[in-house]
RNA sequence: GGUCCGCUAGCUCAGCUGGAUAGAGCAACGCCCUUCUAAGGCGAAGGUCUCAGGUUCGAAUCCUGAGCGGAUCACCA
């Protein structure tokens, strides 16, 4: 309709306004609540065109629709706006054409470019945090957004399963690992731990033992002794120390960080992490079975999480495989100029005339650097899949320089698609207490909380739950769908470049703005089409719509721009607001109209009808915000 | 210091091409379960949209500057 109205003051432009005028001029807005009217149309730009009042000009532009449009009942003009009502039947083919598609918002299938949609890459010395919550559950939907707005989409992550962290756990593995009574150091089999929890906690105990270490030896330095280090390192060692003389708190703690981290190169144990790197790398076969068993454990442990966050990926990246990439690609960027090589021979990128810094791409010693690796993986990709038109990096914000060099650097070196790149990136998540810390012991665990929120919701769904008659292995199942429902939509509600705060008790919420309360109108929706028996019934022409069954009808209508909108501006928060938005139209509703209790057969048909279409679209929502809809709750 | 991001009710957040009296939820207050699931509905209360300029018929929204908070600027990943 609003394009309808728009075509029809774009043809007649030059009788209406004397001039042609542009389409960005015809401003539409949904009518005020407290006013008559489905659409509004913003007068002003052509009140000065007309050289007549907002008023006059309003009453004009109204008038004329009216003679060229069947669809338009009535229009009034307040203070400059136009106020458009529609006719009832316009309402009610508008609900009929949303009834009868049972795909309703849904752009057809692969009607658009093939995207691919990175998100988690989780690194494997650590369990999953709340962090990765936000940034897993965030991917995911917007991957299944992206579908439903017509593009065929490829999941993927990117697992960081190599470097001198992984070198870390697998070493205090070796060495600190208690025997069990059968000589065998502790597994996930013998001790029941988690794969991931059991790496992470020797992770742990590196840091541990590596933060004494150091700390041993900087009190040492401090007494005088000196053997065994070398000139180099005593001599920056004693300059720190005079620099701290005189120095502001701040000042001095930052030269003590840095003189934490000169003992920390000197630990015995650095050393042994760094030797195994490097047997890693020249593929000892010890090291080798070691880290493949300890990977292992790990992504035993991420699957089962995984599967209770009800994510999966299409293809997995790992960072094992693809370290060694990007670096011929610099080499010929090298050649045509786009990098520059420095004396130590380490190479270069200028990008100084964008307003960054130089950036190193190799290092002297010919290795690559995290950023070879991104090149060298994103040109990858787009050969595994020649019909690959662009890509979304689901990374936190803190590395919002880092994707725009990438990108730059894509763009430099000639890839079309460079400018299909985007980083969707997303703020920190704060706790009450402030920041997650690893060191102060207050990163939220995803397994732990994904439990807790489960834990939560089974309790308050046996108190008031409908569950007569439901097995215990479906209540069980229930429970889980609310609880993470719960979870999901607290994290996806909020605008993700937002940084946002995770308020524990809030999270395990079900009233209000929250998934539960979504759920509930789906379920409560089921529970009236069962009763009410609804079964092949046709929709007649004699239903007439209410008020607040045309502002539901009004509300359906919106879902396919929402997802459109929720895909282009990479934002699930859009389409979680909207079925916020939606149930509460649709409780009030409930609250208002009879329906199974009305006595009109043909109302109360339409009605059903219409909350069916409600339970489809808040279904279909809900699904692209990977959130399940029980039909009991 | 340079660059980027944020700031809206006591708290958490919507408000995305500039448009009418700035909206929700939570918390606190009042009402509604012998009509269909009260995880609900209705009502009242709550605001200098961080501040100061500017552009405009019109600014929470755009521009400039300031304040506060955060991130980032490694031959780490």
């Amino acid at each position: 309709m609003e394009n309808k109205i728009k075509e029809l003051l774009l043809l007649n432009s030059v009788e209406l306004f004397n001039t042609q005028i542009s389409e960005t001029s015809i401003q539409f807005q949904a009518t005020r609540k407290d006013v008559k009217g489905d659409l509004t149309l913003v007068v002003f730009p052509f009140a000065k065109l007309m050289q007549t009042s907002p008023q006059l000009a309003g009453e004009k532009i109204g008038t004329f629709i009216s003679e060229h449009s069947q669809e338009l009942d009535s229009f009034e003009v307040i203070n400059g706006f136009l106020n458009l009502s529609f006719s009832d039947s316009y309402w009610f083919n508008s609900f009929h054409a949303i009834n009868a598609n049972s795909t309703f918002g849904m752009a057809p299938q692969n009607s658009q470019p093939m995207i691919m949609v990175e998100y988690s890459s989780p690194n494997t010395n650590k369990p999953l945090h709340l962090g990765h919550l936000r940034n897993i559950f965030l991917g995911y939907s917007l991957a299944e957004i992206v579908k439903a707005a017509g593009h065929e989409v490829i999941k993927t992550q990117v697992i960081n399963d190599r470097g001198i962290h992984i070198c870390k756990s697998m070493l205090a593995w070796e060495k600190f690992s208690p025997l069990n009574s059968k000589g065998e150091r502790e597994t996930p089999a013998n001790t029941g731990l988690k794969g991931d929890k059991l790496v992470g906690k020797y992770y742990v105990e590196f840091d541990k033992r590596f933060n004494a270490e150091a700390n041993e030896i900087i009190s040492q330095w401090g007494n005088g002794e000196f053997d065994g280090f070398s000139s180099a390192v005593v001599e920056t060692y004693k300059k720190f120390q005079e620099a701290l003389v005189g120095k502001e708190e701040k000042a001095q703690q930052a030269i003590q960080d840095k003189i934490k981290e000169l003992a920390k190169n000197e630990t015995t144990l650095l050393r042994e992490a760094k030797d195994m790197l490097v047997k890693w790398e020249a593929r000892d076969p010890q090291t080798y079975l070691l880290w493949t068993t300890m990977n292992n454990w790990v992504y035993a442990g991420f699957e089962l999480t995984y599967q209770k966050m009800g994510v999966d990926f299409d293809k997995l990246y790992y960072e094992s495989e693809t370290y060694l990439l990007g670096k011929d690609v610099i080499v010929e960027g090298l050649r045509s100029g786009v990098f520059f090589k420095k004396d130590d021979g380490s190479v270069w990128i200028d990008l100084t005339a964008e307003g960054l810094d130089e950036k190193i791409v190799l290092r002297s010693d010919g290795t690559a650097v995290y950023i070879t690796q991104d090149i060298g993986t994103a040109i990858d990709r787009f050969s595994d899949y020649p019909s690959l038109d662009g890509m979304v990096y689901t990374v936190g914000n803190e590395q919002d320089y880092h994707f725009k060099v990438l990108f730059l650097i894509l763009h430099k070196l000639g890839y079309a698609w460079a400018k299909n790149c985007f980083h969707l990136s997303y703020g920190m998540v704060d706790l009450p207490s402030g920041k997650m810390k690893s060191r102060e012991g207050t990163i939220v665990d995803a397994d732990d909380l994904m439990e807790e929120v489960i834990e939560k919701a089974t309790e308050i769904t046996k108190e008031r739950g409908h569950l007569e008659g439901m097995s215990e292995n479906l209540r069980g199942e229930l429970y889980a769908q609310i609880g993470m429902g719960g979870l999901k939509y607290y994290l996806l509600k909020v605008d993700p470049k937002k940084r946002m705060l995770f308020n524990p008790e809030e999270s395990v919420d079900l009233t209000g703005n929250t998934g539960p309360f979504i759920q509930y109108a789906h379920a409560r929706i089921c529970s009236l089409l069962k009763k009410g028996k609804l079964e092949n019934y046709e929709l007649k022409n004699s239903f007439q719509l209410q008020a607040e069954e045309k502002e539901l009808v009004k509300c359906l209508a919106l879902y396919p721009t929402i997802i459109k909108d929720a895909a282009a501006n990479y934002s699930p928060a859009l389409l979680a607001n909207y079925l916020y938005e939606l149930v509460k139209q649709f409780s009030h509703f409930y609250q208002t109209i009879p329906i199974l209790i009305e006595a009109n057969e043909d109302a109360k048909v339409g009605r059903l009808l219409l909350c069916a279409n409600v339970a489809k679209v808040i279904k279909s929502g809900l699904a692209l915000l990977g959130i399940d809809a029980p039909e009991k709750m």
